[in-house]
DNA sequence: TGACACCTGCGT
DNA sequence: ACGCAGGTGTCA
C-alpha cells in the first residue's frame, strides 16, 4: 500500500501520539512468527520500558526511536496498518503486533497479507540499514546534478532503477509511473542514456509526484489508511497510474498502454513517453 | 533479468 | 476460476 507519501502521512499522524510516551508491554500475536526481528522474546524484552523518544522516516520505513538508543523499524509493505486504539477497542482478526503505552492507549499493527516486517535495531545495525538505501528524494541534498551522476553511473532499464529502494528512496509503482508521465520519459529507457535536460525533467517531476501526494495526504486505492483511520486524498490527482489501458491518455488522448516492466504493471503514453 | 515466493481479498 | 494488487527477497 505504502510508498513515501503514504509512509510520512503515517509518521505524521502517530507522531503527536507517540512522542514521549513510555510502551509499557510489546505483544506478538500467534499468526505470523516472522513479524518481527530478533526473536518475539529478545523484541519484546528490549522494548519494554523504553520511552519512544522521536518518529522519523527512512524512504519507506517508519522509525521509533527509543530512549535506550535502539531503532525499531516498521514496514509496512503492502497492507501494513498502524493504528492508535484505547487498549479495550475490540481486535480484528489481522492484529499481528501492538504496544501498551503509558496512557492507556494502544499502537497496533494489523496486516492482512502479512508481508510487513518490524524490526529491533541497535545504533550500530541502525547506521548499516541507513547506508544501505539511497538517497531522499525530498531532501535538499537530493540534487539534479547528483541524480544525473547516479543515472549514469548504471545501465538499467529505468523503472525498476526507480523502484530499487539501494539507488533512491521511497518510490513504488504508483508514483515512478506518475513521475515518468510527467517527464515523458518511456519507463524503458536506459539510465545513461538519459540528456542532462531528460534527468532535469526526471528529477523535478520526481519531486513535484511526491510533494503533490503527500499535500493531499497520500493515496488510497483501496486499503491505505493513516494512523487515524483516514484515506489519503491524492488518488483524484493521478495522471496515469489510476488509468485503465486504452484510455485516453490525459494529454493527447491517445489510448495508454499497460506493459509488465521487472515484473510491475506500467502504464504509460506511448505517444507523450517516445521509446526513441 | 526473470521466475517465483510470500499472503489475502477483490473485481471480472 | 482467474488475474491483479501500493513490496521485497531469493533463487537460477
Amino acid at each position: 500500500m505504502p510508498e513515501l507519501p503514504e509512509v510520512e502521512t503515517v509518521r505524521r499522524t502517530l507522531e503527536p501520539h507517540l512522542t514521549g510516551r513510555t510502551v509499557t508491554c510489546t505483544h506478538i500475536g500467534p499468526y505470523d512468527r516472522c513479524v518481527a526481528t530478533p526473536q518475539p522474546d529478545v523484541f519484546c524484552e528490549r522494548i519494554d520500558g523504553q520511552e519512544i523518544t522521536a518518529l522519523g522516516r527512512r524512504g519507506k520505513f517508519i522509525l521509533l526511536r527509543l530512549d535506550s538508543g535502539d531503532v525499531v523499524t516498521i514496514h509496512l509493505r503492502m497492507t501494513g496498518e498502524l493504528s492508535l486504539t484505547d487498549q479495550t477497542a475490540p481486535q480484528g482478526p489481522h492484529l499481528h503486533l501492538w504496544f501498551d503505552l503509558d496512557n492507556g492507549q494502544q499502537l497496533r499493527y494489523n496486516d492482512v497479507r502479512k508481508f510487513g516486517r518490524w524490526s529491533l535495531l541497535t545504533p550500530e545495525q541502525y547506521e548499516l540499514f541507513d547506508q544501505s538505501i539511497g538517497p531522499e528524494p525530498l531532501d535538499p541534498s537530493f540534487t539534479s546534478e547528483r541524480f544525473r551522476k547516479m543515472l549514469h553511473s548504471r545501465r538499467r532499464i529505468l523503472k525498476p532503477l526507480l523502484l530499487d529502494q539501494s539507488f533512491i528512496a521511497g518510490i513504488g509503482n504508483i508514483y515512478a509511473d506518475e513521475a515518468l508521465f510527467q517527464a515523458r520519459i518511456h519507463p524503458q529507457r536506459h539510465s545513461h542514456e538519459l540528456t542532462t535536460d531528460e534527468v532535469s525533467r526526471l528529477h523535478a517531476s520526481i519531486q513535484d509526484v511526491l510533494q503533490s501526494a503527500l499535500r493531499y495526504r497520500g493515496t488510497t486505492l483501496r486499503d491505505y489508511r493513516d494512523a487515524n483511520g483516514e484515506p489519503g486524498e491524492n488518488l483524484s490527482r493521478l495522471r496515469i497510474y489510476s488509468r485503465s489501458p486504452d484510455d485516453p491518455c490525459p494529454e493527447c488522448a491517445t489510448p495508454i498502454v499497460r506493459a509488465v516492466i521487472g515484473q510491475r504493471g506500467t502504464r504509460f503514453c506511448p505517444a507523450c513517453q517516445p521509446i526513441d
